[in-house]
DNA sequence: ATACACGATAAAAACGTTTAACTTTCTTGT
DNA sequence: ACAAGAAAGTTAAACGTTTTTATCGTGTAT
């Protein structure tokens, strides 16, 4: 037994498969009556939309390309973890439409690059998702001047307005910092992203700013970038710890970088709350399984996650990018006082 | 300008689009000399294969779905991150091919079994890559009744022979448990994953025979089954150090139980390698960073992940999947003694 | 010389859908 | 009563590819 397309249908009901087709989209060129019969016969053989026929007819892919970027198969750390909650959340938002999520696994930024650029000319996506957004992000020129539905997640500083998700590294920051000098610390140490990326930079200017608010000094010395690694936590809490003057805070970026922050302080020897305290930015809601849980910034991955998704299905329906921007906060979780106390 | 099809190559050449068509495909039923011109042809205008054309005609999807399990947007545990690495790793193994990653995210089992049906009756892609294989899995019947290609990450034990990848469960626990035994411990708990996924089931019968080989009594009060999530990890940890006859040694199917773990050793005050000792599996090279590193047995997620990549293109290429079973043996990294000392 | 096979190419049909253009029937305003 | 227009269908073409079948020389055996 075939497949019951649109011509089962039709010999079915004696009608055209133009009539057909047209019920099925509700056209309004066809009697509600006519209609009913359709969608009768459609059920009774059950008729399913073949999209290879769509896909091909009207060019459209109903695909929506995720361009993931994950370090090489052989370099094995723990990285961009979050990124599979963050692609469920995303095909979930799409569940009801007829788009899917099409994986795109790339090493670096040039690769993405590339891949963005084929997806573009060669039409294989109606739709993209980019994450890592860049401060002058070249992709980004290169789908604006395609004309090509995008949304990404993380803003971008130099390029024309786009629909884009973020958290608001900005005010994370400026809370963070207020809260910490507030609790007597002068010397806070920021581990940051790549200092590439559009939200490294922007939280380096704020965290500048709130120094100058707190009348602080800028050291240089008190500032990473990096991969957001474990191995990075690790590494910088190392050598930062072992300064003349060393930071009696750290502000992670991540939890994994957080996770290798402590990682130092075992080795070190140090003891959180009374050497010093990690404060970081975490959407697994790992933070609270550190000996000891510690202060973090929470947003739940899927928040944003569904946001991309649905974005991407307003942009690719005609949606001025302008309304489809959100800057989401979010939530602080106190776990640890954050004073120093030298009797821990 | 429009995109250049067979056809364009055809008036280019003055040759048919049927010539172009088998020149292209590398047919011996065309001469080399004139598969050179269409080949200079189509280099020359730029021509891409139309991929819906060729699905429409061939009702080949080119897609390879991969159905991944999450829990619901509501629920922000920290799980199934490893999925990020193996959705990555499929996707570069299948990125010389024709063939792209197609993502279907699930709730649970249910919906994955439904998900399954509806890829195998419509035919949505040519093959299915699932993980959370079951004892006995009614998807693994659906797609066999089906012969429909597909990969398994996770064994199944009653389901007729069919091509899978995953980690040697029984080796693992049976080395783990000998080298526990040997350092002094006789009250070793099983953090294990979900009563009805297969490898829990293997790893708690080779942990029962690891008892018995032991000389020790089997109690089920140290035998926990769950979502493999830190919860998972710090609520056993807390209910089992509670007992009259505590363990010594809790081992951990994967690291988020393993960390969650940490997280309960710190709210009793437990010291690790003083009180009990905690070893783990780790894919994502993560259990290094705790405080103190732990003994795991680590296996890069990306070598089961392009396994399964390779094995889809081979099963649907028709290769019998007798010849596509791997188990994996992960590397012992003993980070610690894991004997008992007072003195900590 | 004639039939025959063979090698290389062309013609045509098909996959399932959408949509522009056309036809028929019915309604409406004058 | 009649032209104009709307409403509801139908016809046919098109998207780009593969594949079956047909065509046409050309070389070979009888």
């Amino acid at each position: 037994m075939q497949r019951p397309t649109i011509k089962t249908i039709a010999q079915e009901t004696g009608l055209s498969i133009a009539t057909v087709s047209k019920a099925l989209k509700h056209s309004p060129q066809v009697r509600p009556e006519t209609r009913a019969i359709v969608i009768e016969a459609a059920e009774r053989v059950g008729y399913e939309l073949n999209m290879h026929g769509v896909q091909l007819r009207t060019g459209k892919t109903y695909q929506v390309a995720a361009i993931m970027t994950a370090p090489g198969p052989k370099q094995n750390e723990w990285e961009g973890v979050e990124y599979a909650q963050l692609l469920s959340g995303i095909s979930w938002a799409l569940e009801d439409s007829p788009y899917r999520v099409s994986l795109y696994a790339v090493r670096n930024f040039e690769e993405s690059q590339a891949v963005i650029k084929q997806i573009v000319s060669l039409k294989k996506a109606d739709g993209i998702i980019i994450s890592g957004t860049r401060a002058d992000d070249p992709r980004i020129r290169t789908m604006q001047a395609a004309d090509f539905p995008f949304v990404t997640y993380g803003t971008s500083i130099h390029n024309a307005p786009h629909a884009y998700v973020d958290a608001d590294n900005e005010q994370m920051i400026r809370v963070s910092m207020a809260r910490l000098t507030e609790r007597g610390h002068r010397r806070i140490a920021l581990l940051n992203p790549l200092s590439d990326l559009s939200y490294g930079i922007t939280r380096l200017e704020a965290y500048k700013r709130a120094l100058e608010v707190a009348g602080l000094a800028y050291d240089p010395a008190l500032v990473a970038h990096g991969r957001l690694t474990p191995a990075f936590g690790r590494e910088n809490v190392l050598t930062m710890s072992e300064l003349s003057n060393a930071p009696t805070a750290y502000i992670c970026a991540n939890e994994a970088s957080a996770l290798g922050a402590f990682s130092g302080f075992h080795e070190r020897g140090l003891v959180h709350g009374r050497d010093a305290v990690i404060n970081a930015t975490d959407d697994l809601n790992v933070s609270q399984y550190f000996a000891p849980p510690i202060t973090t910034y929470y947003l739940p991955i899927s928040e944003p996650s569904s946001l991309l998704g649905a974005y991407i299905l307003r942009r690719m329906e005609g949606e001025p990018p302008e309304a489809l921007q959100t800057l989401l906060m979010p939530n602080l979780i106190e776990r640890c006082d954050d004073r120093l106390n030298p009797n821990r």
